[in-house]
DNA sequence: TATACTAATGACTAATCGGTCATTTGTCAA
DNA sequence: TTGACAAATGACCGATTAGTCATTAGTATA
């Protein structure tokens, strides 16, 4: 699979540099220094690349929000550090940031819009628990106006990022962002964003993990893993999805073995999900 | 020039659908009903006829903002029809919202780079003219936190329209985000975005006015009008421009003549700049 | 060394692209 | 009706594209 990888990678920088229907097979194959029929030893199509690479690298910014979000870091600390790896993560991916945040083709294409909304959709949930988690009861309404003011946070603030290559402070500017959060957090009294509102503009996208997609997911993982601790915790964790009898303790261990290896994170994540831990 | 637009039209729908480069000049000519040969007597290349798109559309949503800001209305309802404003430009607008606020293309080209840039300098500087006026001395360090806020919560809650096309009630949409971005300016006091960062990212693209240009300009426009009032008002201007004698109030009047015209707005925008009006 | 297998190549194809231009069509005044 | 001019056409061109496949290179086993 490093081949993939590769082309991935290099894709990517073309991409960002000239966007996606304007790179050709020729010029990804050139770069990577390999003939043009190798890359269809690894991608069927160029659709096909560029569904794997929204795939990739929305996992890992999925990812890298809700392991903040479900850390046990303190409150008044928390929505500092949630800042703080968003925009680490634009600093040190500015190249797929700017392909996947601003490419239009991704939206053209039935399979891949569907996919990136799926994709905002578990970022708004997450962003959600953490506001649950941070205010409990005392916000109720304005829940979900304050998560589309934090996405507007990012989507605004991420252009210093994309666009511009300023050295930036990043600690300031989280803290800048969370002070307006818990600003807004506190004194919005005017809700837009009803919980009907969310459901309507998600519903279509917000698939559940199903047992069968998940054992799938876990299948293919498993092909690429050699006998160690991991493939050990995820082998039992699939006979827990089939037929679950372990503890939860056990489970959420077992789930952070798998977490430990930077390409299985996603499938810890999806099966974390099914468990609800 | 009724044909330009009729092409301009069609292509912003297929754009729309497609994005600008999985889209053909033929499909263009097709959906316009007129042959292949015609295209290319209104537009020299496709890529002129995409700059012509973008400099036309663009300066209708600036032209349109900027309106708001400069509009006498009392302070404490002049928020509210500013974002009322913005989100009846992207409801009815959603298409070329769809293009030149998604299609990455656009930002490839250095040339489109950096116009595009350049409308969204002039937006900002309508936003900070607005807060200028709300709150006097009262923002000092926390002014250009504030309007980056005001476009996150633009680019967040637009999506509501460009993605969608649930029926939402602008009025508490506008009220809601009102109320938000007078909280964040009253209470924020960790700024993070100074003047000089600012100016850093505008400043190759905030061109002057340049008497040159703004002649150039009124020429082009002078060519299409026939013999009315506002003919003879851009005609005044034009001497205007190379000779001022006028007093302020009579150039004003002059301008809001000229801005009826709805073709003739961008022209109406741009003298008002060079008399600083 | 011989065999069997996979991995990798790049010349090739059919299709489509943006753009051109000789030709036709339409519209005037004379 | 004619002739002069502009507007509009679409067949055509060279260039480029995504994708294929017969062939070769590399490697492991026997």
């Amino acid at each position: 699979m490093l081949k993939k990888q590769l082309i991935m990678e290099k894709a990517l920088e073309l991409f960002s540099e000239q966007g996606f229907e304007a790179t050709s097979v020729q010029q990804i194959t050139e770069r990577c220094g390999i003939s043009k029929g190798a890359f269809y030893l690894s991608f069927k199509t160029k659709d096909e690349l560029l569904i794997s690479m929204v795939e990739y690298y929305l996992q890992q910014f999925v990812t890298d929000v809700d392991q903040v979000v479900r850390s046990s870091l303190s409150k008044d600390i928390i929505l500092v550090e949630f800042y703080k790896s968003i925009f680490q993560a634009f600093k040190n991916h500015a190249a797929s940031a700017r392909v996947f945040f601003n490419e239009k083709v991704l939206l053209t294409k039935k399979e891949l819009f569907q996919k990136i909304i799926a994709y905002d959709v578990e970022m708004s949930k997450s962003i959600i628990y953490m506001l649950e988690q941070l205010y409990q009861d005392e916000l109720h309404d304005t829940k979900y106006d304050v998560m589309y003011c934090i996405k507007g946070f990012m989507k605004s603030y991420s252009e210093l990022f994309i666009f511009s290559d300023i050295p930036l402070d990043l600690d300031q500017l989280a803290k800048s962002l969370a002070e307006k959060t818990e600003i807004i957090a506190r004194h919005t009294t005017i809700p837009f964003i009803t919980e009907e509102l969310v459901q309507l503009t998600a519903e279509p996208f917000d698939e559940e993990v199903s047992q069968e997609s998940l054992l799938e997911l876990i299948e293919q993982h498993l092909d690429g893993l050699e006998d160690s601790i991991e493939c050990e915790s995820l082998e039992l964790l699939k006979f827990q999805v089939e037929n679950p009898t372990y503890s939860k303790a056990i489970l959420k261990g077992l789930i952070e073995n798998i977490r430990l290896q930077p390409d299985y994170r996603w499938v810890a994540y999806k099966i974390g999900k099914y468990f609800n831990i």
